[in-house]
DNA sequence: ATTGGCACTCACTCGCCCCGAGTGCCAGGA
DNA sequence: TCCTGGCACTCGGGGCGAGTGAGTGCCAAT
């Protein structure tokens, strides 16, 4: 018996991955973690056996995404060299199936991987492909010419789309997570001040303020005054720093303060409002024989902003990838998709999520090689910047 | 025998569109105004006679539109009372398919309209269709909520995508017709300088210089004079009005000003790339059946910024409705679909153009209303900003 | 445990026929 | 000159049935 994997994992990947290395951490909040799964429980049956069932279900998989169509035994043992008959996969597969991890469309076709099956090949029957250095370079050259943020968003969702084939999310570096470059504020007239916030990241955030009037003078010194307090800090820690900055000045400008400090609190809190990028949507009709009526709840789910953000889920480490696979993205339009996702960020840490969405049949060791260079190389430029 | 019209018609609309009052303006480039299109060489054949037929292609757009099935001439006289036998009505199709305006699948199978006859139903049989106060008011209520430019853009295409039920494409405020209302220039470094453009329309752009070491003196200097020269003005006299901006400053310090002006007029120049933002793409599966094979390469355009903005097309007046049917969007994988688009802009003055897009079987009447309306209202806002 | 053999299942394809919507044409009537 | 009813014709699409073949499960033998 082959014991059942939890439903969500976390792959750490290394520059340099090592066969057999890939770890599954993190288990089910509320599961306790209990070690590396084991193959079956090892009491009674020959392991030899259970490695060959494993061995037959990475061959499903395996096809069944090049072909995309039902594997029955014999195509099976002739294009992997199985070293058994037939007959006797079918008996493994029979027990594949039993134990959920293959399906049967009708009784006389083939197998065709379940959800829990993919989760399996992923989890221990694949190892995540490295890019060709023909792909890195091209990333590299192409992630390089960018000459702003935007730019490299903007880059980097098409460069996904592009070399995965399908349907590429990045997130904006979250504010919150940035610290503070500079704050500028501009009196545009004298009771109409516009108040920029410049993050580490690159980000620009503007609002208008309208106050009480205030001097030339006044908004130098306000601007001098913040920048002092806040500059080099954590967005998150703003809040708190400010919190009594209106003291320091004197009674008559007290409410244009408040309503600065206000301003800057309501952008960086409600700019949480995290920004997703979407690319390389006609990548979806690749696969329309395989969800014909799925592609509908599928746009769907992409045009909704809180969809996507759950999809990239929270904010993980950099260079760990998440695969969510069908049923496991928690939505039912979603339920012939998989998602892997990448957090990227600079300095080794994270400021936000990047991935990629197609269908449960996909390519995962590929797919999951280009998500973490991409982020890996994303995060790069970002230090550089 | 009836004229064959002009390929790309342009229709002023008005608040308050008098019937039959829709005019065609606009010839195409290097075809001279040959005043209104008639119905027909008027020396030999009843005019009744062109009415009636104009009446039959009319029906039949409009069932058409409704059922999605190629539409007999049986149905036809069923649902419209066209006062004559479907044997009459066969003659008028007959003429009509012979001047291709209709098309007929197969032998056995009722009408379709062609890009002809939806072009020719766009410019003299339909008016375009007021919406509702519910709707009106909807609009109204749902863009006046708008906290800044990027959330009046984004809910205005939500909102498009929405009433229509098609694909909505916006532009931004082109930056080349606004003018500035302020410039900033802010010292991260001695040696790296922040400019920060924002203009009537709300943009903000911003780039960072990097400069031989300035004092915060020289900065002042640069920005008071800097905005006395071009505060105000059009973005497109900037580069006019900059050109020996470095004369007034002393030798030391003209290497930092010229980087400064260079960036200046870059991103004058260079954020003319306009950005334009999509919304309701879920909204083309409703029209699988349509062209089961095209929603593929419609994706595709969608995601080309150019192709975008070709569709868009050239800014036009303020409410002025462009409707380009199938062919005439000039791409071949957009030959099912039709553009409708409209300026939009502040002060009777165009700024940029939004529109919608969805097959060339669509409502026009009520699309062009909507987008007619929805530009309107968009100005409106912009005005009150 | 593995294997070859065997009977069985069943989706899919193809050919066939039939039906009916829709047409074009024509001759007679307003 | 235009309209109309009648009529023969076309042809896409649905329904039906047989044939095909990939694939299976089971079983007895090794």
């Amino acid at each position: 018996m082959i014991r059942p994997l939890r439903e969500r994992e976390v792959v750490g990947v290394r520059e340099d991955p090592r066969p057999g290395d890939t770890r599954f951490s993190e288990p089910r909040p509320g599961e306790p973690r209990s070690g590396e799964p084991r193959l079956a429980d090892s009491r009674v049956e020959d392991p030899r056996l259970d490695r060959r069932r494993l061995e037959v279900l990475r061959a499903i998989v395996q096809d069944y995404v090049a072909t995309q169509e039902p594997v029955g035994s014999k195509a099976l043992v002739e294009r992997h060299n199985l070293g058994v008959s037939p007959a006797t996969i079918r008996n493994d597969m029979a027990a594949l199936e039993e134990e959920g991890y293959i399906h049967q469309p009708h009784t006389s076709a083939g197998r065709v991987p379940t959800d829990k099956g993919y989760r399996l090949f992923v989890d221990r029957l694949s190892n995540v492909k490295p890019l060709s250095s023909a792909e890195r370079s091209a990333i590299h050259a192409f992630l390089g010419g960018a000459v702003d943020l935007d730019d490299v968003i903007s880059r980097t969702v098409r460069l996904l789309a592009q070399i995965t084939r399908q349907v590429a999310v990045v997130q904006y570096p979250s504010l919150s997570r940035s610290a503070v470059r500079h704050v500028e504020l501009v009196a545009i007239t004298p009771s109409r001040i516009m108040l920029v916030l410049i993050t580490d990241t690159g980000r620009v955030e503007q609002r208008f303020v309208e106050t009480i009037p205030v001097s030339e003078a006044t908004v130098a010194d306000l601007r001098a005054r913040l920048n002092a307090l806040i500059a080099g800090r954590r967005l998150s820690d703003v809040p708190g720093r400010v919190d009594d900055f209106a003291d320091q000045f004197p009674h008559e400008d007290r409410p244009a303060v408040d309503s600065l400090v206000a301003a800057l609190l309501e952008v960086i809190v409600e700019q949480r409002e995290e920004r997703v990028v979407l690319g390389g949507t006609a990548n979806l009709t690749r696969f329309r024989q395989d969800f014909p009526d799925t592609i509908g709840p599928v746009l769907e789910a992409l045009e909704e902003q809180m969809v996507l953000l759950k999809l990239l889920g929270e904010t993980t480490g950099p260079s760990t990838l998440t695969v969510r696979i069908g049923h496991e993205t928690g939505y039912e339009g979603l339920s012939a998709t998989s998602v892997v996702t990448s957090g990227y960020g600079r300095d080794g840490d994270t400021v936000a999520q990047l991935g990629v969405l197609g269908p449960t049949r996909m390519d995962y060791p590929g797919t999951m090689g280009a998500v973490s260079a991409v982020a890996r190389y994303v995060g790069r430029i970002l230090d550089q910047a």
